[in-house]
DNA sequence: GATACATCCTCTAGTTACTAGAGGATCAAG
DNA sequence: CTTGATCCTCTAGTAACTAGAGGATGTATC
């Protein structure tokens, strides 16, 4: 039996968030010691390695829900899980490609910022017309 | 004069995104009709458009609040600029390669799926065992 | 002039996925 | 027995908005 602090350090989370993830469900309530303190065994453990690789791979927690969810019936067809990944995979390309553009973007103002005074600076000459620049897409969040 | 509706169409930017940009100090109060509407000027629209372009390219309130002084001073050496485009340029290269790693094992995820059962299904399995994946850096927030 | 509907005002609270801190109890080592 | 680490709960804060309540105006039509 594990206690939080060890859990944390294994799986890599913080303590708080371990807390957070078993508040919102993610995660069973674990057994407690006589003092009350949470007592963690390995299928935790697993489950929580599994809840912070999915994130890191860009996943999130309504998602993680599902896919957690299909993790426990292996008899279901995994149609959904696939779902899930493809519809990440299609975020990620599409944020990939702003960042492309964004990335070259930033390049050319650095690139024409001579660092010399403001009033002829690139990168503030850019923000401020809208026409100087190629990025047309509205930035999404990840 | 604009009213804030109109200011919106403008720009693209929402009404009450205007009205939180004035009472984070990015955009000065405008003066108001005998009602108390806000009454709009270039100025301020130029403003605003010079905000959402650099929302656009990634830039954080706090940088933009740098830029926007800056774009004020036109006298000022603008190596502080070139600092603030670079370290965004800098965050944005760290993001794709994160996210490049992120496409392909999404996508080796989708390819191993062959819509069995979630028995044998890889997404499960891969985010079941880190080590089958290739992804080692945490997944920082742009 | 009355009515309807759009637009505006302020203020509060919600979003995501945590993170930080207060204030207090308990554990393990020396 | 004391010290310092670890744990508990609870509240509030983060970024950058967004949504909604409740109410006051503006404008167009009859």
């Amino acid at each position: 039996m594990l206690t939080i602090g060890a859990v944390a350090k294994q799986t890599g989370l913080k303590i708080p968030t371990i807390r957070f993830y078993e508040a919102e469900g993610l995660l069973p309530a674990p057994p407690r010691s006589g003092s009350g303190r949470r007592l963690y065994g390995d299928r935790h453990v697993r489950r929580l390695s599994f809840i912070r690789h999915a994130r890191q791979l860009g996943f999130e927690l309504p998602q993680i829900r599902g896919l957690l969810e299909l993790s426990e019936h292996p008899d279901r067809p995994c149609g959904q899980a696939d779902t899930i990944a493809e519809a990440n995979l299609r975020a990620v390309q599409a944020r990939l490609k702003q960042l492309r553009a964004l990335e070259r973007e930033l390049k050319r103002m650095v690139a024409g910022c001579a660092a010399g005074n403001a009033e002829r600076c690139r990168i503030i000459e850019v923000l401020s017309d809208h026409r100087l620049c190629k990025i047309d897409a509205p930035c999404q969040q990840a």
